[in-house]
DNA sequence: ATGAAAGCGCTAACAC
DNA sequence: GTGTTAGCGCTTTCAT
């Protein structure tokens, strides 16, 4: 028996001449179908595949079956902490039911994101996961039309009809507003980058209604919000943004007792600028995020804020893609994540 | 002229029955060679595909072609945020220059591992990039022979003849140290993560090579090493890491007046253990990371670090891979990056 | 129980 | 300048 030690990729029909049988039954033992084989010829060519080294082409099985088994992931940010841990989630969700997701980054540029939804269909993705900047409605039809199933994460996009998990922010703004008027903060003030975002807008419409019905209105002279856009590289902007913010809150001799941050990168600048203007926190200053991404149980102080599930966010989004790539005519499903307090250490209570 | 419907996708076949060419036309007209075709029915064809919403198949045509345009990019986490970082520089890099990056984590599991390269084979990819925890030169020597290029990042293999773009580790430990010393420290401490790892060993062995030149030699009872390993899901085994072993210091009355530690993260818990326990830094006592991650210039205080080039280890390590491609014999590459020192504010300089 | 052969969507060599 | 056609590696019906 000669074994073929060319360059070449071993394919099924070397090792089909190898063991001496024809390629149907190389690809019968190979994909333990339960056809029957004889079971000397299937040791046979288990051991040839196995001497050859051989791997099956995915492009040669794609193109026959139909399927890919991939799954495709367009984030604005894959460096975002947040995002990594929704990464991380959608990772292990796929491996565990045999597909693979393919992460890509549109760093918040619809131009970028268009074309990488482009290329996930040229790449016959099962379906595609999408915390979208640009979608609309309409683009995402068409996706689901040309075969492609969608669930969208994160962001929502109005009229769109289809599989969505997302995170319920005006609660996480109700949580929030609650627990500083519960711990006796009486003025608050919200810092945060600019409301282009549903779910800035959202957070602070609900942590301006709670604390109305809290019987503790907030001023609006205390909402500061900044006029630069992240994009989406990493959190420095949003960092940097945070400690701008704070200087504009202290320029502004604001009286609040607490602050607010619209995330938990943008609480780190605050955090930080304070700091460095011998603010202690949370003995002078109060400070809350949202988000809870891992860092935030890592500042000193650690960080007090609202937790939107990401790993589970991922984790969910994929089930629901895996079970519409499994049955288009199932009815949509529409998941809502809902917001915790995270009590650390930098919201301080309030003496009566 | 009529425009087919069907559910099924557009095959490059559809586009040229509804322009009424033959499907060679179309595939000349689409990948724009500068095969000459009547502009006329270049134009037909244009349109055609563009009103049929024709995508083509990565599948038939990587399978003809032989060419896949993908890289794999298997590192041990996608969470950790120096792998982030790299990351973010594959991507960019890959892009650019037309191919799309794979990127799956190991989790530190060699089994993991090997079945991660063995799908990149499946996968076709042209070449794989590559932080391995479990890969001998044996192994890696057979991808290459498989036709899949390989270049080793950020962890060495011994006997690796390959491409490799690592960091020098030693001469991080040196700079380090050297820092320290410059700065009037004059009993040191390094508090560690377990020595199984080549980076903990060589940053070790660099910074008490340092000292020893620097006439302040270390004293190994103020080395102080933790048992747990990492399962690289998160942060946060090495922050609780951290803590831990800063709480050990404590206990030990160690009287350094600076702790090194061996990365950010476990600098991370440090700082906040040693602040709970009302310690400030740096006037009571001093802290040092290694990597310069983001968030350490947003703890409080900012971390001085040592920098490890994240993004640009992604970037270098994908050009050479795919010069690599483009050049099967070409001279293998050894690229050693070089650590810088990051001054924040976590370092006090001691008085003579 | 095994093999022959069609064909998935595409590119490119060859024919006209 | 345009069309025909042979595969790329694989799965799967259909014969045997």
């Amino acid at each position: 028996m000669v074994i073929k030690m060319d360059k070449k990729r071993v394919t099924i029909f070397d090792v089909a001449k190898n063991a001496g049988v024809s390629i149907a039954t190389v690809s019968r033992v190979l994909n333990e179908t339960n056809y029957p084989v004889n079971d000397e010829l299937r040791k046979t060519v288990l051991e040839t595949a196995e001497l050859m080294n051989y791997k099956p082409n995915y492009f040669g099985k794609s193109l026959k079956s139909g399927k890919s088994s991939e799954i495709g992931v367009i984030l604005p940010s894959m460096i975002n902490p947040f995002y990594s841990e929704v990464i991380a989630g959608i990772e292990k969700e796929c491996r565990r039911a045999g597909y693979n997701p393919i992460f890509c980054s549109s760093g918040n540029r619809p131009g970028k994101e268009q074309d990488l939804i482009g290329l996930m269909q040229e790449k016959c993705v099962e379906g595609l996961l999408l915390s979208t900047v640009s979608a609309t409605s309409g683009t995402l039809a068409d996706i689901d039309a040309g075969g492609c199933s969608v669930v969208l994460f994160d962001q929502p996009v109005s009229g769109f009809e289809g599989d969505t998990v997302t995170f319920d922010f005006y609660q996480a703004g109700i949580l929030s507003a609650q627990y500083l008027a519960q711990k006796g903060h009486r003025e608050l003030a919200f810092l945060s980058a600019p409301f282009d975002r549903f779910s800035r807008r959202a957070i602070f419409s609900g942590f301006q209604d709670a604390l109305a019905d809290a019987g503790v209105p907030f001023r609006m002279k205390n909402l500061i919000v900044s006029r630069v856009e992240d994009t989406g590289k990493s959190g420095s902007a949003e960092f940097e943004n945070g400690r701008s913010l704070a200087q504009s809150f202290l320029n502004s001799r604001c009286p609040a007792t607490a602050i607010a941050a619209v995330n938990d990168i943008t609480a780190f600048g605050i955090v930080q600028e304070l700091a460095r203007n011998s603010c202690r926190i949370p003995e002078d200053i109060s400070v809350m995020g949202f988000d809870n991404i891992d860092f935030s149980a890592m500042l000193s102080p650690a960080l007090t804020t609202v937790s939107q599930p990401s790993i589970e966010m991922g984790m969910l989004a994929t089930q629901v893609l895996i079970k519409r790539i499994r049955d288009k005519d199932r009815a949509a499903e529409h998941i809502l994540l809902k917001p915790e307090i995270v009590e650390r250490e930098s919201v301080r209570a309030m003496l009566p």
